[in-house]
DNA sequence: CTGAAAGCGCTAACAG
DNA sequence: CTGTTAGCGCTTTCAG
């Protein structure tokens, strides 16, 4: 019961291993009797064909790498199930590379140190700047995922970030919300996708005749609901007084969520609150958060696609696309319920 | 700038294959100056060892599987987490496998079409029998995951299932409740994890000198949380009494607090509530989550000892390891505040 | 301590 | 439509 190998299947077939090779593989033009009496030989030998010659043999490895910062960030870990999905439907299978924003273990995913072990890397860096990933990008294909500015000469998909946060903060608007903060700077968020958010969040103050306050832009040490929670409470408690809150992501506006109730402060009626990704955390929040909801799906798609094309020849110049997104309204920031009256 | 090979670095050097190969693998007997010498080639060259070839000659592939039902399911995102660290730890790459709880795709965790792809795997079933992992299960190392009663054949790791549940219907009794439910049968879940834990629950009213009332186990149609919502607000309407609710999971307790807190009911003063896993949902959820909470670390530190060492040719009998769990105190079910009457 | 050569198991070009 | 054979790139005895 050990390694059967194509040539032990072709020698009790009596047959060639080109022949056996034709069944396993399906092709069209072998004799019915012929790949009968093969399939009986597989059967009997219980031979199953070894993935690592056939890459050898086929320069292929039918995999992809996705690189992320944390699996269990709600965002990613959703996002990751699309992309698995999607992956599967196109035959290949996925490796997980976690980097925690570590920028050592960003740098591992482009610089790898051996090859051929997956076919192409989709990579949402945090701390790798645009210069980087251009300069190590080597020959394997890349997809990027995230709000930084990338380099041309990789491919890139991200939704429209500035538009989005404009949009969120014009919903607010429209619901009679007159003093409207940000929150989640975070140091070391160098790809600037927090930068795009509060542009567009300052943006769509000013769309509004507004006055972008910089005492409303909330700073967070962490990437942490607790982090988020503290920023908020140290605000409320410093007397930084808004109505609305438009968050980076749901996993801030969770932590928020929580300091807002500690402290008394009803959501929506004295504040609003707006969050980032439509995740299930958010869904189930209390109340259930309105975000904004990028379409994940297409987010997943779109970038498979791209990146199968880079894996089956194409070696133009970087694309970027931007996928659509919602704005998913929820209890937080819903229609028509003005600040300070009750629903 | 093609496809440098071990050949052309050997040949740049003036130096034979296996020198080379000595220089990559740090090999210690090697003079430095020819060391040097190679290394200098590899540079210039840009060399880097094709994996899928070294994999080839030495037959395994430092990567293991992760078969779990839902990447984004809150519980296996946090447990990937874990096992990816780990794994990496160890010099492992995981390559996730996504079964969705589908029998087919479970079927096919055990019963690959082609050999040598993973060294092992970490595999959480949810609708495959014992009996039948046991008649799948081939040569390629399987450590099981989950509550199921698995075969002697593979290594198995879960907590204790009843105690926790006990432990669970123990704290609630301890805060004066005295109607207690449990949320979470499903249909097709035949692994036999709900069933533990609803046997631990009875076994905890028995303890506790209750008759397990038929009427308080609430079933749940689908492994969400609108589902779980859905039976408990059923459940609510159709006067069932209960102030206390031991939920399958932490997910299913989210849906049971919206629920909750749509037919007006308190958490904790009308019903104290306790989920499952301790997952980033419920710490959030609103009040927060008391929660059993297996020990994910220690899981994913255990289910890789042990197929490290299947992998490393240990092939005796199945063996069962009990992981330790906690129950995590917060809001929803807390310590001292007895049944009606507000903290 | 270094070099030559025989695999690892499969694919694919090329004949037949 | 089937058979032969030369790689794919690395590891690893086994001599030297």
């Amino acid at each position: 019961m050990k390694k059967v190998r194509l040539a032990d299947v072709a020698d009790l077939a009596g047959v060639s291993m080109k022949t056996v090779s034709n069944v396993v593989h399906n092709y069209p033009h072998v004799t019915p009797e012929m790949r009968r009496k093969v399939q009986q030989a597989i059967d009997d030998l219980g031979y199953r064909p070894n993935l690592t010659a056939r890459r050898l043999a086929t320069g292929k490895t039918g995999m992809i790498a996705l690189a992320i910062p944390e699996i269990d960030h709600p965002y990613f870990s959703e996002l990751s199930r699309y992309i698995a999905e999607e992956a599967s439907r196109l035959g290949y299978r996925v490796i997980v590379e976690q980097t925690l924003s570590n920028p050592e273990a960003e740098r591992a995913v482009l610089n790898d140190r051996e090859a051929g072990l997956v076919d192409g890397v989709i990579f949402h860096p945090v701390r790798m700047q645009s210069m980087e990933v251009a300069r190590l990008q080597r020959d394997v294909p890349v997809v990027l995922l995230g709000e930084s500015t990338m380099p041309v000469t990789a491919d890139h998909v991200m939704i429209d970030n500035v538009v989005a946060a404009q949009e969120g903060v014009r919903h607010l608007v429209g619901e009679g919300r007159r003093r409207i903060a940000f929150l989640g700077m975070v140091s070391g968020d160098t790809t600037g996708s927090t930068d795009q958010r509060l542009l567009g969040y300052q943006q769509g103050l000013v769309d509004a005749g507004m006055t972008p306050d910089p005492d409303l832009v909330l700073s967070v040490s962490d990437f942490t609901p607790e982090e988020s929670s503290r920023a908020v409470a140290h605000a409320l408690a410093s007397g930084v007084a808004f109505d609305g809150l438009v968050c980076r992501d749901d996993r801030f506006a969770t932590g928020a969520l929580f300091a807002l109730r500690q402290a008394g402060v009803q959501v929506p009626r004295d504040v609003a609150v707006v969050g980032w990704d439509d995740t299930e955390l958010g869904r189930w929040a209390s109340p259930p958060l309105t975000s904004i909801a990028p379409d994940k799906r297409e987010l997943a798609a779109t970038a498979l696609a791209l990146l199968r094309e880079r894996i089956d020849g194409y070696h133009g110049i970087g694309r970027h696309r931007i996928v659509s997104h919602a704005l998913t309204i929820r209890e937080s920031a819903p229609l028509g319920a003005p600040a300070f009256q009750s629903r």
